[in-house]
Formats: structure tokens, sequence, C-alpha cells
DNA sequence: CGAAGACTTGATGCCGATCAACAGGGGTGG
DNA sequence: CCACCCCTGTTGATCGGCATCAAGTCTTCG
């Protein structure tokens, strides 16, 4: 029995009822799958219906009118992918399969029937979506406030630690499966500089790098040099549910 | 019978039931005046409840580690406040007041019994997080790829469009309300630059400026000098709610 | 084995930060 | 009522971080 990558990820938050988890089941019957590279989703085109991360890892962009990049976010194991689809007939972002894909497509009334049915996973909805509003505006501040050194590093620690979450591995070394131009896109600068600050931490004996593998040397100093504001989007020490409504 | 903002709100973008309405209203019942630079929540304090701004203008910010501030949204009447005390103990933004202000405060438990009576409402938040979470990449695209001017550019245009939507005022000229620091440290640029921007966008006649007034003279060219994706957040034009669930 | 993509490193230039000085204005206390 | 001061805005000079341009290496894959 496989339970739902979406039930997985709520179920790290509270304690899921039968019911809900059968429900949560049942918006993943379906399942596609994507070969490295493949676009989901394209700006500007119809989405009429949401897809659950089921394996693999993805990313969402859009392009400037002047050709540029913005990565918007890196998606894994039980994310939501185009929720904006909700609301927007056409989606405001492109999706990617960053490695070998399994999605869940999800119909969009179906979230409709889950909340008048599970009013209690309506209101997880509502809490992780806040959890993600506080990621980006993390990464907001990021952006408009934050040296090049301090981005890159902020975005290896970021990347890591969903990695943690999704394959359970606890060591310092780990698989980027990202190009510097792709760093680069995420983090508002150009691979070149991309590349000087990946040397540079390296130099600094904070990383080390082999091929696309990824060493923590110096963790303590990797998150100070990021600015990291801890706050460790999805431990459940410091959250609060106990608001939501009963369980059905 | 004054209706509630937050109905007003959420009833721009579908027909809400009388019984929604009343729900909603009860929401409100309370309320709380904040003179001009009031603190109504401050970072890492204690959040134990939410609010829906009933009047003024006010920000929302975060202080980095070196000093820095990095405004991440402006609230105007209607928008939920710290809506990230539903999930986080401890609020992860600042949030005062720009003018004379009023909030009604809502306990954290209301939104969860809403969406327990009006399953739909749960859904409609639902849907107002997603066009929030647009507007939230918009800007990070924005900081991440477009070069100053641009970036004020788009402010003020945003800025004029919610406040269209707040007063109802059509014209061209409004009263931006915002000192030329504040304006820096949304768009992540030094108020020094930012003067230079906004007087090179007056000598290019963009824009005219008198105190605190400001009046586009040509928005086309300003709107094409922010590559402003017409978003346009609140229109109902491009957005879909057929797939919520019936109202009660 | 050839070609295309990713990575690396150097040289140079520009956008926006920083430092500095001053003007206007509004609030406060004497 | 006036003097003072702090906040905001304005403009110039200089500096530095990151972009841009360029050239070459390494890897991978057809």
């Amino acid at each position: 029995m496989t339970t739902s990558c979406l039930a997985e990820r709520l179920g790290e938050l509270i304690d899921l009822s039968n019911n809900e988890k059968a429900a949560l089941d049942s918006l993943e019957q379906r399942e596609r799958t994507l070969r490295r590279g493949a676009v989901l989703l394209r700006e500007h085109d119809k989405s009429p219906e949401l897809f659950v991360v089921k394996r693999g890892t993805m990313m969402s962009y859009v392009i400037l009118p002047d050709g540029s990049r913005q990565i918007l976010r890196f998606l894994f194991r039980g994310d939501l992918v185009a929720m904006a689809g909700l609301v927007y007939r056409n989606s405001p972002e492109t999706v990617i399969a960053l490695t070998e894909c399994a999605v869940a497509p999800v119909e969009r009334a179906a979230i409709g029937t889950l909340s008048a049915d599970h009013p209690r996973l309506a209101a997880l909805l509502i809490a992780v979506d806040q959890i993600e509003r506080v990621a980006l505006t993390d990464r907001l501040a990021g952006l408009g406030r934050t040296s090049a050194k301090a981005r890159v590093a902020a975005l290896l620690i970021d990347i890591r630690n969903r990695l943690r979450i999704v394959d359970g591995t606890a060591g310092n070394t780990f698989q980027l499966g990202l190009t510097q131009e792709e760093i680069g896109d995420a983090t508002g600068l150009t691979a070149v500089h991309v590349n000087r600050m990946l040397r540079q931490l390296q130099d600094e004996g904070m990383i080390a790098r082999d091929g696309g593998r990824m060493t923590f040397v110096d963790e303590t100093m990797l998150v100070r040099t990021a600015h990291h504001t801890a706050r460790d989007t999805a431990r459940a020490a410091g959250l609060d549910f106990s608001w939501l409504p009963g369980a059905r």
C-alpha cells in the first residue's frame, strides 16, 4: 500500500484520521512520469489541473521580457505544483523536471470537494500556504538585501535541507543536481559569478565539491555566511495547529 | 450596517451567500485603531491572533542581521495581516501602520471554525493565498532580474493600483505616502538611488511629483519601463472559481 | 571522435552603494 | 513665538560588487 505523498507531507504536521488519509489517497490515483528536462506546464498556457510531486525534483520559473529567467521555486516529493492554476486560467509560471519525475494530476474540483468533506484538510492547506509564503518572503529578503555569497550559501543550505527531508539522508554530502546557471537564475546572479562564489566558499573551507556532489565542510560558518534565519521549514517545533477544527 | 471588509474583498471574487456574509461579519466584531507609525506586531513576538485591515495602510517587513530592512508587503483595506500567525507561534515579520489605521483582531480558532462551517470560504481563502503568492513571485522576479528604474516604476504602479481599488479614485494622481527610504527598502535599493531613479522618471516625462503627491504623466511608458506583467491582481477577468464547493 | 554543454578564470566596465554636504519643513521645548 | 533639531529630500564624488566579454578546459553523449 502506497500512501499518498500529500498525506505523507500533511501527516508530518498533524496526525491525520483514516478518513482524511483515504480522501488524500483518492486524489493521487493517476500518475504521470516525466523525463529529465520535460515541461509539465508552460507559462501562459491553460492549466486545468494541479499536480502533486511523487518522485524526483522539479523547478518553476518565469521568463522576463528581456529573456532572463527567474527561478521561483524548487519542488520535491509531496509539494503541490500549480496551485495557482486554481484561480488563474493561465499558468503564471513554467514548471519543468530537473530529474526523472512522477507527478499525480489532481482535478481543480477535487480541492473544492476536499474542503467540503474535510474542513480540517482545507484549513491545513491554508496553513501549508502560509509556511510557503514565509519561505518566499525569506527569499525576497535575500534577493533584496544580501550579497552574492550569502545568496549562494543560502541556496545550498535550502536545497540540502529539503533533500534531507525527502530522502532521509543525514550526511553532509549530497547531489546538488543544479547547473551553475540554474543557481544563478534562482539567486539573481550570473553563472560566472556563481562560479566565483562557489570557489570562494570552497577556498574558505566551507564546502567541498566533486563533480556534482557537494559537501558541507564547515556548516556553522556556511550558515553564518548565508545569514540563514533558521526557520527550519517543516519541523513541527514552533508550529501550532491547535486552532484546526475537528477531523472527519 | 457596515459589511465586513473581508466580505467586501471576497465578494469581489464571487457572490457570497447571506450565511457566508454573516459569518465573515462576525469575525470583525472588535476594532482597534492605530496611529501612524504604531507597531501592530513585532518580529519574533508571540502572535496569538490575526487581523483584518479595516481602514488605512500598513506595511510588513523583516530586519536582517546586518540591520538592513526588507519591506515585504503593503497592506490595504480588506487584507489579512499575520496569517502566518496561524502556524508560527512567533511572528516572522513586523507590521506597522503607515497611516492612521483600524484593524479587526480575529482569533486563530475562528479560521478553524470558519472552514468547518463554510467550506467554500475556506477554499476561497486558499484561492486568495494563491493570488498573493503570485504577486510575491512577481516581486521576486523583479528583485532578482530587473534594473533599479524598473523596480521603482513597478512599485509606483503597484501602489497606485491598490489605492485605486481601495478608494475608488480613477485619476492619475495619488498620495504615495511612502518616504524614499521606504521605497528603497521595498525594492532593495538605497534611498539615495531611489531619489535618482524618481528624478530620472520625472525628467523622462513619465511621472510628475509635488510634495507627497504623485502623478502618472505617461503611464504607457511607465508600464513599459517597469516590465509590468499586467496581472491586474484583483480583477475577476482571467480568474476561475468554478471549482469551489457549494455555499452554505 | 566530434560537438555541445558545463565549468573555469582573467580583463574590463557599469550600475548602484557609499560618503558627504546642504536645503526645506514640521514638530517640540524653551 | 521662536530656535532648534530631526527627518526627508536632493545632488555631487568616489568606490566596489557583480555583469559582461572573452578564451580555454573538461565532461558527456551521440
